[in-house]
RNA sequence: GCGAAAGUGGCGGAAUUGGCAGACGCGCUGGACUUAGGAUCCAGUGCCUCGCGGCAUAGGGGUUCGACUCCCCUCUUUCGCACCA
């Protein structure tokens, strides 16, 4: 054994060991229970970054000890291989997407493999392969047999900067998710998915979530937003149309004072008769821009309407505000009752009428609307009912009247998969002049995505330009026809790649019982932006798939942990805004002198150049060091603040439990009996503290702390017989058994060195013995009305009785209730007295 | 604006069910070994006080023998949703 801990050395040594043993590798195993621990594949970016590093190191700890627990675990990784940035290098260098992609892939596999984690690329897969994407349209198909994908022309999301569409969950504060520029609306003709046929059933199994974080939780359901309500026509004065209107407030009915329709709602062009002030509100509507919009922006459409509750005639308006896309894209206003009605009542003068009085509330006229409870007035026969009731009252009244029926509406819409982009899944239709829109025959999969075509970058489908793939025969008449050209959004490659996953790539993708066997996901780790797309698509996948009779489970994933960023302090110049660390040095900016400001702690950014690398960490550190720092600084679900000085922390802390090993490497070997002793005892304690570390919400950080205290425990012990040496002994094999999951190179190099044959991953996880953790003596903290006023040590095993005499016989504790009258005397867990006094 | 989470030393963070606040690490201080050390080892380190002791978990109140933990109010930060009728 090298007397200096070298972790370069050794951890390439292990890394080929493991690989050429084959101990990462899963094979289904039926005596054992089996786990199925993933973490989000990657985009191949081109380089691993520290937020990848963390989330593969979490996984990696919880693979490994819930293999030395006896699990039969399943811990593959792949690639999410479709997307823009290899079509825009495409563009940019004429690089082919294909090869930029798959040189990634490769240099990223090299930088995983460098930090030990422990998987079974026997699975890997990579989404832009046709053996994968094969699938992705197979699945279509069996969508469009089923009425589950479908195509419409509609108003959709378009970035312009992409030159693509997007789906609703991919625009962020209305702006696309990739690339930050202004969505804007577009009407185009779209393939979607119909995930509302599931929304109540994603919306029941949220219900079913409970080892996912609550706020995820949350916001799917927010996102699916239900509400329930009612649907009602308003006839048009003098004519036969009749505007269909939703609310939630069926009990504000006889509140509403005028009508509102969306400027894209049809019956607002045909009932307008200004249609240039209507085109102009139409403009600022197709904007869709939240933070500027107009709440008030609108126009008395010259008709009216009737109020089918009491036969009133209302205005009709159109407002800008009103969305096509959500219930029936026209509203009633209850400016009385509604804050956005109140504000456009109040611009256009249109009477308030207040329909509900809070509990103990003036007759006052309204200075904003009132949306509480309370009880219903001016309301016909429903007057003096509580609202509540009333809803319910009024829906059973439309409904045996024939004007309206309760209903339920969600926020969630179709998901809109076509994309006007090279780099992604072939939609697999074709279109015949005399056929339609076919589906491409199963036999005839995959429609493979044609390679090395001349990539411009300039709007439309690039498959559009190739004739070779455009140009087909209809599958039923024979006649020329042509293909889709637009390709899948990518969020369908990973909406079941944890399913293909359950199979080796050698074997068949869908295999029933292998799937049957591994899913669902035991624990999936990532981060909290996928909170909702990905997560959601995937619970969308999973029942579609289920309802195909190709899995067997609701929910994919039965716990989720969504790892924090991966964030640094930051360095700006009044100057020259963001500096390196090293152009800060001295607190002055290495170009302009300029006191540096102390920015705050940031995710790591190029932009803001406060970034790790894991190349540069693994070079100097080696892979444990940055596993143990990055474990250790925060709990995985915090965000961590990367410290230098930690990791130089973490290193100290390996380069001691290698001293100590290196020392006792002689003595250690023999295997003799061992007695008690503190040491055992502390060794016992830290075999239970870290196993519960681990098992209550993967705190991995005071597990760690925990193996910290033993080993400054151990360090310090001095041995001086053979029951002693044992005694060390035992102590150093639980250490390196609790600390591999942790630092799994520098155990299995102690491990070996300490004369074991085998693997330590081939070891079962130490248990420890509750008789032997326990203290033999106790300091008994003495407490006197909740203050700490003295100590006493005493033997463990002293009853309550004995305890409380102790502690009455106590010289300051006689001192200070001295002339008191004691009230009682409670012993908390054995080790604290709690006397207190009458006041 | 609505909703959620959080606020503990100089810093990152500990503290099953209410029971010695500050584990562990970083930093800092002193010492040892050294030609030297930014290496290593040892000791100390919440604040105030010479000490006894007092004060401390964002701030204020409450429940309790006892509150970081439970309840109420206020403040701050972070995240999510932001015209969803």
């Amino acid at each position: 054994m090298e007397e200096k801990y070298n972790p370069r050395v050794i951890e390439k040594t292990w890394q080929k060991e493991w690989q050429e043993s084959g101990v990462d590798e899963t094979a289904r195993d039926a005596s054992k229970q089996k786990f199925y621990c993933l973490e989000m594949f990657p985009y191949p970016s081109g380089k691993i970054h520290m937020g990848h590093i963390r989330n593969y190191v979490i996984g990696d700890v919880i693979t490994r000890y819930k293999r030395m627990r006896g699990f039969n675990v399943l811990h593959p990784m792949g690639w999410d291989a479709f997307g823009l940035p290899a079509e825009n290098a495409a563009i940019l260098n004429g690089t082919p997407a294909a090869a930029w992609t798959l040189d990634n892939i490769a240099y990223m596999k090299r930088q995983i493999a460098k930090i030990g984690c422990s998987y079974d690329w026997s699975r890997e897969l990579a989404t832009c392969t046709p053996q994968y994407y094969k699938w992705n349209q197979w699945f279509f198909i069996k969508m469009f047999e089923r009425g589950l994908a479908y195509k419409k022309n509609s108003s959709v999301n378009w970035c312009a900067q992409c030159q693509t569409v997007l789906a609703n969950e991919q625009v962020i504060e209305d702006k696309c998710w990739r690339c930050d520029s202004i969505v804007a609306k577009k009407e185009l003709d779209q393939w979607f998915f119909k995930i509302t046929a599931y929304a109540e059933e994603l919306l029941a199994g949220c219900d079913t979530l409970i080892g996912w974080p609550e706020h995820v939780v949350a916001m799917q359901k927010n996102w699916i937003g239900k509400s329930m309500g009612a649907e009602l026509d308003f006839p048009v004065e003098n004519s036969d149309i009749k505007i269909r209107i939703f609310t939630t407030r069926p009990d504000t009915l006889f509140g509403a004072t005028f009508v509102c329709l969306s400027p894209a709602h049809p019956l607002a062009a045909k009932l307008t008769e200004d249609k240039d002030s209507l085109k102009r509100i139409r403009a600022e509507y197709d904007k869709q821009d939240a933070a500027t919009a107009q709440t008030t922006l609108g126009m008395f459409t010259g008709t009216y309407a009737i109020n089918p509750m009491n036969g009133e005639r209302v205005a009709v308006y159109v407002a800008a505000f009103v969305l096509m896309e959500y219930g029936t894209g026209a509203i009633m206003s209850v400016p009385a009752h509604d804050s956005r009605d109140f504000e456009f009542a109040t611009a256009h003068n249109l009477p308030i009428r207040q329909v509900i009085v809070a509990e103990g509330g003036s007759g006052q006229p309204l200075k904003e609307a009132y949306e509480g409870e309370g009880i219903v007035v001016n309301s016909g026969d429903f007057t003096g009912l509580p609202n509540k009731e009333a809803i319910i009252k009024i829906n059973e009244y439309i409904e045996k009247k024939g004007i309206g029926i309760a209903t339920v509406k969600y926020k969630l819409r179709d998901w809109g998969i076509s994309r006007q982009r090279y780099w992604g899944t072939p939609i697999p239709i074709i279109y015949c002049e005399h056929c339609g829109a076919l589906p491409v025959p199963e036999a005839e999969l995959p429609v493979i995505l044609p390679e090395n075509i001349e990539l411009k970058g300039k709007g439309g489908s690039p498959l559009a330009l190739v004739d070779s793939f455009v140009n087909v025969k209809c599958p039923n008449c024979h006649r020329p026809a042509t293909r889709d050209t637009d390709t899948m959004d990518t969020f369908v490659d990973s909406s079941w790649y944890f399913i293909r996953y359950c199979s080796k790539a050698s074997e068949e993708a869908l295999d029933k019982s292998n799937i049957a066997h591994f899913l669902p996901v035991d624990q999936y780790i990532g981060g909290v932006e996928h909170a909702v797309l990905h997560l959601l698509y995937s619970r969308f996948f999973t029942r579609v798939l289920r309802d195909l009779g190709i899995v067997a489970v609701d929910e994919p994933f039965t716990r989720l942990l969504t790892q924090g960023m991966v964030c640094k302090e930051t360095f700006k110049c009044p100057e020259h805004g963001w500096l390196f660390p090293e152009e800060a040095k001295g607190g002055k900016c290495g170009k302009c002198n300029h006191p540096v400001e102390r920015g705050r702690v940031e995710k790591m950014s190029k932009s803001k150049k406060n970034v790790v690398t894991p190349d540069e960490l693994t070079e100097r550190y080696g892979a444990d060091t940055a596993r143990v720092f990055s474990l250790f600084a925060a709990p995985p679900e915090k965000d961590i603040d990367w410290s230098d000085q930690g990791v130089e922390g973490s290193y100290r802390f390996l380069n001691r439990l290698w001293a100590l090993c290196h020392a006792n490497i002689a003595k250690i070997k023999p295997h003799e009996g061992h007695a008690g002793g503190p040491l055992i005892r502390k060794t016992h304690q830290t075999i239970n503290k870290v196993t519960q570390s681990i098992e209550r919400d993967y705190h991995f950080n005071t597990a760690i702390a925990a193996l910290m205290e033993l080993l400054n425990e151990t360090s310090s012990f001095k041995p001086a017989n053979g029951q002693d040496y044992a005694a060390l002994a035992f102590a150093i094999r639980s250490m390196l058994l609790l600390l591999s999951p942790f630092a799994p190179h520098i155990c299995e190099e102690l491990w070996r060195a300490i004369g074991n044959g085998k693997s330590i991953f081939l070891e079962g996880w130490p248990s420890w013995d509750e008789e032997a953790a326990k203290e033999e003596e106790i300091e008994l903290v003495i407490q006197i009305d909740g203050k700490v006023r003295a100590k006493e040590r005493v033997s463990a095993s002293l009853t309550d009785k004995e305890k409380t005499d102790i502690a009455l016989n106590n010289a300051k504790v006689k001192e200070l209730i001295a002339g008191k009258r004691l009230k009682q005397v409670i012993i908390v867990r054995g080790k604290l007295a709690s006397i207190a006094l009458e006041k």
